[in-house]
DNA sequence: GAATTTCTGTAGCAAAAATTACAGTCATCA
DNA sequence: TGATGACTGTAATTTTTGCTACAGAAATTC
């Protein structure tokens, strides 16, 4: 029986630091690189008894004995044919849809990299980092689930930012209060959605400052905005990936943070004292 | 330089008890298995200062050090990346956060695929592709965005999926309408939601199935759900990426797409028909 | 064949790893 | 609100490892 297999047979019985400790026993790579119990419990953040406690629950002796069964099992595996070193369980499969997925996301994120202009990245984080700023955000139909993800990791680090409704209902309002101190964020992908083109161009009278994330084909709205970020959306499937897209939004964020890490950092720190100690929030 | 390789820029120096323990370095498997001077002394019948002695002449400081440098390169050869990213031109700001982001990101979807069970994963995609049990799908704080994402793209393929509110008033009807019919979707990373543990209980209790989506640590939800997969969240910022979480839901929407493709294509094509046709919806 | 050099292992010691016992923390339940 | 029980880390203890010093063995040279 291989150590993976005792893993699934006892995971109901494990507690949360020993939970941190399995993913260490999966990774072949990991396995190989932890020598002793005390490195392990670092790199897993856990102290050593916790790891004794896993290793005799799964039925071993002490460390030892499960380290050595671990090394066991990877040499076995290695041993066989130089074929296919890639430790996988038998039936790697190459051309399993969550592989070529994988590729396809790389390569998103490679293509998206290299038509990027990182001056305009660091200008337009700088924007988002100025506080006297105020940024909307709004998303189509695939994307407002990013504009929401953006906007949540935003709001984690400066204050005064909001996310307009996808209704149109609520949009004069909105528009009423831009101004020059306004930063619109537009993410907008094909079928590129026209209402949000109207909503540009009477944002860009009001004089707000419009940043869009597009796809690599742009959309129209690109003609009004100040800043333009194109992501690669392509996908082997019939419709499009936000990969790319997730990942820009995300290094925008780390980036407004190592702009004023201080400020960032006291305000994460008041919200999880909020989250945390009061007690207030879902615990 | 290769330990394989120092080897042969020395094998000139080395004494007859010395060559003994050669072939240890160079057979991966033994290398996995001797985890101690002692032992490796044993296996190649010398002694453990001849041990040490040769791992001076190989220019290392001790055993350890001549260990570690073997298994480094061990993890790296086993490592094989499903995918790279490429490499930027040199001089090309090879720090800046974008490209770090970028790797951190490849490296989170290599290292989440590394774990992944595909049968599980094909099972789970075959559940969601039951057009006959209802999905129910919820996020926490920081992932609400990627269960929407995943709604979203889930309900343009099947019907029957709703996202619960995060706002625990509207779920003792939604609970009380669960019933084996029923998948109930989590997506809850660290800091772990109380509330969602206590929700997959009672969904339990009424026998629906659980899949939940969490991070490399595990939420405690493990214990109950039927279906677990872990990303790796990693980030180089104060809070985590849900880069891979993201791939990971993305991938699930291809595979159902694949295993009903008809049915899909004719979902999709209906909806276009109404969005494009009709100009009903915001154009 | 004796002296010298080189090689190799034994024994003891210091350092680190593995283990145990225990105490503090946290959540739960009456 | 306080008692109970489960979980997890700290600190002390035991075991193992890695290393040094030294001495016996083998080979080489004169």
């Amino acid at each position: 029986m291989l150590v993976r297999d005792l893993v699934d047979a006892h995971k109901t019985e494990f507690t949360a630091a020993e939970r941190r400790v399995i993913p260490f026993l999966r990774d072949d790579s990991l396995v190989i690189e932890l020598q002793s119990i005390t490195k392990l419990a670092s790199a897993a953040e856990v102290s050593t008894p916790t790891i004794i406690r896993l290793a005799r629950k799964l039925g071993f002796d002490g460390f030892p004995a499960l380290q050595s069964a671990i090394r066991a099992e990877l040499a076995e595996r290695i041993k066989q044919p130089l074929a296919k070193l890639e430790a996988q369980p038998p039936g790697d499969r190459d051309d399993h849809i969550v592989n070529q997925f994988a590729h396809k996301t790389v390569e998103n994120v490679n293509q998206t990299i290299s038509q990027l202009d990182f001056d305009k990245f660091d200008e337009a984080a700088a924007l988002f980092a100025d506080h006297s700023l105020s940024l909307k955000l709004i998303g189509g139909r695939l994307t407002s689930p990013v504009a929401e993800h953006f906007a949540n990791h935003l709001h984690i680090v400066r204050p005064d930012v909001s996310v307009l409704s996808g209704s149109q209902n609520s949009w004069p309002q909105a528009i009423l209060d831009m101004n020059a101190q306004t930063v619109l964020i537009l993410f907008d992908i094909r079928r590129y959605e026209r209402k949000f083109e109207r909503l540009a161009q009477l944002a860009a009278a009001r004089e707000a400052r419009i940043v869009l994330f597009t796809d690599q084909w742009g959309s129209p709205i690109e003609n009004v905005s100040d800043f333009c970020f194109r992501a690669m959306v392509q996908a082997p499937s019939s419709w499009d990936s936000m990969g790319a897209l997730n990942f820009l939004v995300e290094a925008f964020v780390a980036q407004i943070q190592r702009i004023a890490p201080e400020q960032a950092a006291q305000r994460i720190a008041e919200m999880e004292r909020l989250i945390g100690d009061t007690g207030m929030f879902d615990r």
